[in-house]
DNA sequence: TTGAAAGCGCTAACAG
DNA sequence: CTGTTAGCGCTTTCAA
C-alpha cells in the first residue's frame, strides 16, 4: 500500500489494527474473506495512517506521488477536444505538484482488470482519476472498495459518497434553450450525443425539460442522436431537415456535430443562421475554421481536469474531506450561427 | 527488472549468466562494485531474454507494457502547442498497442534521480521515451548503461548509438531562408528560439548557413534572441526595428514569437507584409487568430511522438535494430504574412 | 569485488 | 474466516 509516495508496510498496518499481516494483506487485495469487523479496523487505520504520513512532510518525499488517470478509449479519442483538454488540465497541476502520471486507456466494456495489473496497483499508485465513467462502474467499485483515494471526472454522484467533478450540463442546455426560445424560436430540434455517456444524457434532459417548462411540444422526430460523431450527425441533420416541419433552431450537443450540421444544411441550400439557427457544444478551436462563427457552449474541461489533480492531493494530505461535490458552470459562448427568427 | 510486461526474475538472469543473484542485483543498481567481464554477461544475458521474452506471447501478456514519458518542464509548458503534440501522438499509439504511459515532468538542471525512484525504475517501466533532452544529458547516460530501451525525441544523435527521433529542424530554416530570399529579400533578420535547445540552435543554424551561401551579410544585430517566449521576442523586434537599416524580412524561430513580432511593427504603424514580412515556425493553430494569416512550418510533432512509441516498442520485442534514427521532413505553409519586396 | 547468510516484506497453502 | 508456517525474491551485511 502507497500512501502520498511512501510505502505503507503491511506490518504496521497489522500491529496498529490489533489483527495480523494476513488479514490486511486480505483487506488490500479485496479478498472476500476477511470478518467485517476487521476489514472495518484495518480500513479506519489506514486511513488514520494515511493523514499521519503525509501531512508532516511537505518536501522532505523521497519518492513522487503517482496518480493514475483512467481514460475510456473511444473513436478518435486523441483528435477530440475533451480528451486533449482534460489531459492538459491534469498535467498542468501536476507538474505543478511533482505528481507523476501513469495514464491508462481502457477498453471499452471490456473487463480489464488493471487495478491487479502491476503498473496500476496500489502498490505503485497514490490516487486514482476517472476521466470519465462509462460503464463500467466495476473498476470503480473496487477502486472504492480498496480505500484508494480517486475523484471522478464528467460524471456526477449525487447521492453516493463518491468523489466527483463535473461539468453542469444539464443548466448548459437549458441555457443554451433558453438562448434559443429567446430569439423567438419554437421549433427547436437537437442532435443528441452519445447517451450511453452521463453528458450526453444530461444534455438531452436539460433541453427537453427546458422545452417543456416554456410549454413547447417537442416531437419524438426533433430528437435525433448522433453519438458525438460526425456521420450520425449528419443523417440525424438530413432527417430534420426533410421534416414537413423542418426545425427553425438546432441544437447540437457538440461543436463537431455542428459543424456537421451547418455543412448539410448549406449543401442544401439553406442558410445559417437565415433559414436555421444552429448551435453547438464545447468551445472547440476548431471552430474558428466554420464558415459561419459557431455559437456555443465553452466547458471548463481543462479546470476540471486541473481541479481534480488538486482535490487528490488534498484527499490524500487529508486537508479535504471527503466526498468532494463539484458541479463546474459553463458558458454560452454568442457568434454568428443563430439568429433572431423573423415571421 | 521489467521486460515487455513481464518481470525477469533475477535469479534466473544470474543462472544463466553464471554469476549468483548479488551481482546481477548489483548490477541492475548501477551499483560500481562489479567485475566489469560479470557486468558485461549479465547485461549481454538480460538482453537475450528481452528478445525472448517479448517476441513470441504478443497478446498472451497478462500485464500491460508501460513506457516513461520524459517531458523537461518548461515555462507555460502544457499550454505549449510542442508538449501538447507530442502528448497527442504519444498516447495515440500507445493506446493503440495497449501501453500505459508514465509521465513524469523533470525538473530542468536539477539532480532529480527519478531513475532510482519506484514509480519509474527499470522495476516498472519496459522502456522510456525523453520527449526532448535539455542540458540533463546524465539521466539519459544513466538510462543507457541500464540498458533501458530509451528512444529520444527532437534531439538528433549523429554518431551516437543513441536512439533518436527529430524534426530536421536545420532543413527547415534553410527552406524558410531559401523562401524569402526567393521573395526577394536581403535584409533577413531572425528572432531565434531558446539556444539551449537543439530545435533553437538548429533553427539558427540552418539560417544563417542559407545566408551565407547567398552571399547575404548577416549583421549579428540581425540575430536576437527570443528564447520561444513572448516577451523577450517582442524586445528582439523592436530592437530589430529601430536599427538605421532595419530588415525587410524576419523569421521567427515559433509562431508565438511571429505573433508578438506582427503586433510590434503593427503597433509601429508598420504594415506585415508591405513594410515587413514575417514568417513563423510550428503551424500552431493559433495563428487562426491573427491579424494576418502567418505563414509558417508545419511540422510533424505528433507524428513524431507516434513513431517513437512504435519505434521503442519494436525494439522491446526485438523487431527493430538499434540505432534508429530518424530525421523527420517538415512542409512550410504559405498565407500572408510574407510579400514579395518591392524596389 | 565477491557471495554466503541473515533479514525483510509479502503471500499461498493448509489446518483448524 | 483466521493465523501459522513455509517459501519467494530481493537486498543488506559482513567476512574473506
Amino acid at each position: 500500500m502507497r500512501i502520498g509516495g511512501v510505502k505503507l508496510q503491511i506490518s504496521q498496518i497489522a500491529k496498529k489494527a490489533g489483527v495480523t499481516s494476513m488479514v490486511v494483506s486480505r483487506v488490500l487485495q479485496g479478498m472476500p474473506t476477511v470478518k467485517k469487523a476487521d476489514r472495518d479496523r484495518v480500513e479506519k487505520v489506514i486511513g488514520r495512517m494515511r493523514m499521519d504520513t503525509v501531512s508532516p512532510f511537505p518536501a522532505k518525499r523521497k519518492t513522487q506521488k503517482v496518480f493514475g488517470l483512467i481514460v475510456t478509449r473511444f473513436e478518435d479519442i486523441f483528435h477530440s477536444f475533451y480528451a486533449t483538454e482534460v489531459i492538459k488540465g491534469v498535467f498542468l497541476a501536476a507538474s505543478r505538484l511533482k505528481i507523476d502520471v501513469m495514464v491508462h486507456i481502457s477498453e471499452r466494456q471490456k473487463h480489464e482488470d488493471w487495478l491487479t495489473s502491476a503498473s496500476l496497483s496500489p502498490e505503485n499508485i497514490d490516487g486514482i482519476l476517472f476521466a470519465d465513467i462509462n460503464s463500467d462502474l466495476m473498476q470503480l467499485k473496487k477502486v472504492l472498495a480498496r480505500k484508494i483515494p480517486c475523484i471522478v471526472l464528467n460524471n456526477y454522484f449525487e447521492k453516493e459518497p463518491i468523489n466527483s467533478i463535473a461539468i453542469d450540463n444539464e443548466k448548459a442546455a437549458v441555457d443554451v434553450c433558453e438562448f434559443l426560445v429567446g430569439l423567438g424560436h419554437t421549433r427547436i430540434a437537437t442532435i443528441a450525443g452519445d447517451l450511453s455517456t452521463e453528458a450526453g444524457r444530461k444534455r438531452l434532459e436539460g433541453f427537453k425539460s427546458c422545452m417543456k417548462s416554456h410549454n413547447l411540444r417537442l416531437s419524438p422526430r426533433y430528437i435525433t442522436t448522433g453519438h458525438f460523431l460526425r456521420s450520425p450527425a449528419r443523417k440525424g441533420m438530413e432527417s430534420l431537415l426533410k421534416l414537413s416541419e423542418p426545425p427553425t433552431a438546432v441544437f447540437a450537443a457538440s461543436d463537431v456535430m455542428a459543424m456537421e450540421a451547418i455543412d448539410v444544411a448549406r449543401r442544401l441550400g439553406l442558410h445559417v443562421p437565415g433559414d436555421v439557427s444552429i448551435i453547438g457544444f464545447d468551445d472547440n478551436p476548431l471552430c474558428a475554421y466554420s464558415p459561419v462563427p459557431l455559437s456555443t457552449v465553452w466547458q471548463p474541461i481543462a479546470e476540471m481536469g486541473r481541479m481534480g489533480v488538486e482535490f487528490l492531493n488534498q484527499i490524500i494530505s487529508g486537508k479535504k474531506k471527503q466526498p468532494v461535490k463539484m458541479l463546474l458552470d459553463t458558458k454560452l459562448i454568442e457568434r454568428k450561427s443563430c439568429g433572431r427568427l423573423e415571421h
